[in-house]
Parts: C-alpha cells; structure tokens; sequence
DNA sequence: ATGGTAGCGCTGCTA
C-alpha cells in the first residue's frame, strides 16, 4: 500500500498539480494539508471520478486536511478525540481507516517565532495530538500519522543547522515533542530508510531557495512499527516541486509491502 | 543583506 503526504498550500490554486501527480504517483491513500477550502468547496466529485473515496476537515483561507483512499475510508473523525462540539479549533487533523491501517492527516501548527505565543500554541497542540493517539490508537496495531509537521527532526534534516540554531522547526522543545510521538510508538519511515543528510521536503518560495537547496524535511510518515517494518520504499517526489505553479512543499510517500 | 514569493482576498496576514 502506497500512503502519502503532502502540503497543497491551497487546493483550489493546486488541484492541476495534485491531479497530475496521482495520476503518475498512483498512491492509494493520500493525505493533504493546507487546502485553504471550506468542505463545501471541496472537490469530492473530481477525487470520485480518480477512484478515491475522501473524506476533508477545512474552514476556509487558512488551514484544512484530507484524506483520499481507493482502498476504503470508514470511521472518520474530525479533529481531536476530547474536542468539544462548540470548541473552536483550527481544522489541522483528520483521521480514518484505510485498507485496516488508522491513517491520520496533520498540519501542525508553524509556531511563528521561539517563544511567542504561536510557539507555545504550536507545543500545546503536539501534545494534545500525543493524548489524541494515547487515547484513540493502539501501538501495536497498522497505524500512520501524515503530514506537516513544521520540525525538522535532526541538523541533518535542514540545509545550514547553524543558520537555522534555535529558531522555530529545529528547537529543541520542537524536537522533544515530536520525539513524545516516536516514543508512543511511531518511527520516521522515511528516515528509517534513508540515511542521507539533507533530503529536504519544503523550500521557502522566496529568494530562489529550492534551486540553491535551501530547504527542510518537515513532512513526515510516521509509522507503528508493525508497518515500519514493512517499509519497501520511499520517496519525497522533487520534481512535484519544480515546474508551473509548484506547491512550496514535496509531496512524499512511503510503500508498505502487505501483512 | 531582516531581503525575497505565493495565496487569500482586497488590506494586510500567514507561511
């Protein structure tokens, strides 16, 4: 089963790239973040007449997730376990099952600069995605959390770790925090194969950063080991990122050999 | 070199 991920940064200006690369990528569930839509905006019908079967959490301009299957969608949830029906909360997850693994799609939050209250925000919704997964997921079943994650997980992961020391995706708070995830039991799938530095999934648009390498890899397939070790291969697909109208991220995927 | 670009939506915010 092939699972991917990948930041639109909106579907409406996106949806002939993502059309274009599922019909070459042929990924048989895909999680999206970003797509900028109200889920009456949301093109169900085009997704349909590709084979999949979506399921989408929006508000509009800012944020919203997805998830696309051809191999099932059932039981999906919007948003956290413990969020409340007259809570207001950014559309930053979706969860569902797909061909029996609980696929999750998040867009955590940027977090803006170290320190500020949107840093803070940012650490206190990785935890509560952390109790989300404590209290929904078992660890030892098929399990993946897909998405943006906004951290890079180590220096290797950012094309100068000593321009980027301390700032926001690289500091260490970031870090643990993601590392709560791994320690629940879910392991960088990508990572997991691929030993290489600096494999980046997101470049700035500005300044010409993709063609001078300037990036981070901040989109990550998080598996349960169950599934990690079934990982056959894995690719963040740069050239998605190249040519007219390119999201600022790669989308990635991650193939899992079956059970 | 605190710049630069893209998207949303129409003024400035977010990334």
């Amino acid at each position: 089963m092939r699972i991917a991920t990948w930041n639109v940064n909106s579907l409406k200006a996106r949806m002939p790239r993502v059309e274009e690369w599922l019909g070459y990528a042929q990924p048989d569930v895909i999680c999206m973040q970003e797509t900028k839509l109200t889920d009456a905006a949301f093109p169900t019908m085009a997704f349909t007449a590709m084979g999949y079967e979506s399921a989408h959490h929006g508000q509009g301009q800012w944020n919203g997730v997805a998830i696309l299957s051809k191999v099932g969608l059932d039981d999906v949830v919007a948003g956290f376990s413990d969020q409340k029906e007259d809570e207001e909360v950014e559309s930053r997850l979706i969860s569902a099952t797909c061909g029996g693994v609980r696929v999750s799609s998040v867009y955590v939050p940027n977090g803006r600069s170290v320190g500020s209250e949107h840093y803070e925000a940012k650490l206190a919704w990785l935890e509560r995605l952390s109790g989300h997964l404590i209290a929904t997921t078992d660890p030892k079943s098929d399990a993946v959390v897909c998405g943006d994650f906004n951290i890079a997980p180590e220096d290797r992961d950012v094309w100068d770790a000593k321009k980027v020391h301390g700032a926001t995706h690289v500091s260490d708070p970031e870090r643990k925090a993601l590392q709560v995830l791994l320690d629940w039991g879910l392991v960088d799938a990508f990572r997991q194969r691929y030993q290489q530095d600096k494999l980046f999934s997101w470049w700035d648009y500005r300044a010409g950063d993709f063609h001078q390498h300037r990036g981070m890899r901040i989109d990550l397939v998080l598996a349960t080991q169950s599934l990690a070790d079934r990982v056959e291969y894995a690719l963040i697909d740069r050239f998605a990122r190249k040519g007219k109208l390119p999201s600022d991220h790669a989308p990635l995927f991650v193939d899992f050999a079956d059970a």
